[in-house]
DNA sequence: CTGTATATTCAGTCCTTACTGAAGGAATGA
DNA sequence: TCATTCCTTCAGTAAGGACTGAATATACAG
């Protein structure tokens, strides 16, 4: 993967973009759809000479990939360098990066509606609406939690088959 | 809700951080959490004075709230503004929000993955390769668009009610 | 220990996006 | 009709985030 061809630079260019409409740095996104593209791992030099950016911006991009537990580095016997691979099954990539934010993001503001709930007094104007509204939310928030607790808990693949199944059931008419 | 309470504030305030992290612009994010918290709608005017933001900025995220579908204009007699509110039922707000995001995030993915396999040359280098990633990726997408498609199919509060049963069937433990 | 190859950090700069305020447009009532 | 109120648009500016390149650190071979 010295050059990119046609299709890879596709690909790249709209994981990039993708990306930042998800709050994922362009970069990040890029390398992550680089790595996913590559049949070896590759080391950073060579990242940032495909994608045209600074080594050092290689550096903190896969160090973020690194945290989200999506890419890692490997070793090439007589080389010293790190060179870098992305996790290559699809389903369990998305997991884990769902994992990663609802730590970050949904975890969060779970504790934050538990904590205006507690918070909120009841003597002070339209308490009750507000109440209602925020325990509204925090509904959502849990059953979403558990309905990821509970996705977890299904052994890798089982999720795919029953979307399959379930494809079968109901699914009459295509569209 | 002329003045903020405290609870409300710290609502508003994280709704807006939670929006940027997701690609939604922090002002949009605020403005939907206040027209959500208020029992009545809001003029525009006094969502900028509440906010503390130009009276413009109001305008164009309104807008773009409208566009998501889920906020909208209403009249109140005697007042020549127009009051804007939020949906208010969670689990709706979140399936228009998916769908709308779905529309311009996943369908275009597909699409481009679809154009990539239809596009790959398999004289090029590392073609097999290339295709048994992407066709993977398109597996995902394609599964995540059937399961959107078999939810919406679903009257309203279905999802919620086979989540509470799914909870209760599988929820030995709490944690 | 020295020299070389690689990796990381960080201050400064660049780029994108968000925001403001002024100007113009649309609707209404007198 | 004009005056008023509200809404939208847009050019310019501000703010925030991303990126670079130089400096520094680390690891290894000789």
């Amino acid at each position: 993967m010295a050059e990119l061809t046609g299709v890879q630079k596709q690909y790249i260019l709209h994981w990039g973009e993708m990306g930042t409409r998800w709050g994922i740095n362009r970069t990040v996104a890029q390398i992550h759809a680089l790595l996913y593209l590559s049949p070896k791992a590759l080391p950073a030099e060579q990242i940032a000479e495909t994608l045209s950016v600074a080594r050092s911006n290689v550096s903190t991009s896969i160090r973020e990939l690194e945290t989200w537990g999506i890419v890692r580095a490997v070793h090439v016997l007589g080389d010293r360098r790190e060179h870098y691979e992305s996790m290559k099954d699809v389903w369990e990539m998305f997991r884990v990066v769902i994992e990663h934010r609802k730590r970050r993001e949904i975890d969060p503001t779970r504790e934050m509606l538990r904590h205006c709930l507690a918070e909120l007094d009841p003597k002070e104007q339209g308490a009750d609406y507000t109440r209602d509204r925020l325990t509204a939310m925090a509904g959502f928030f849990e059953a979403v939690t558990e309905l990821h607790e509970q996705t977890k808990r299904l052994p890798t693949g089982a999720v795919r088959k029953m979307l399959k199944m379930g494809m079968k059931v109901s699914g009459k008419k295509k569209r």
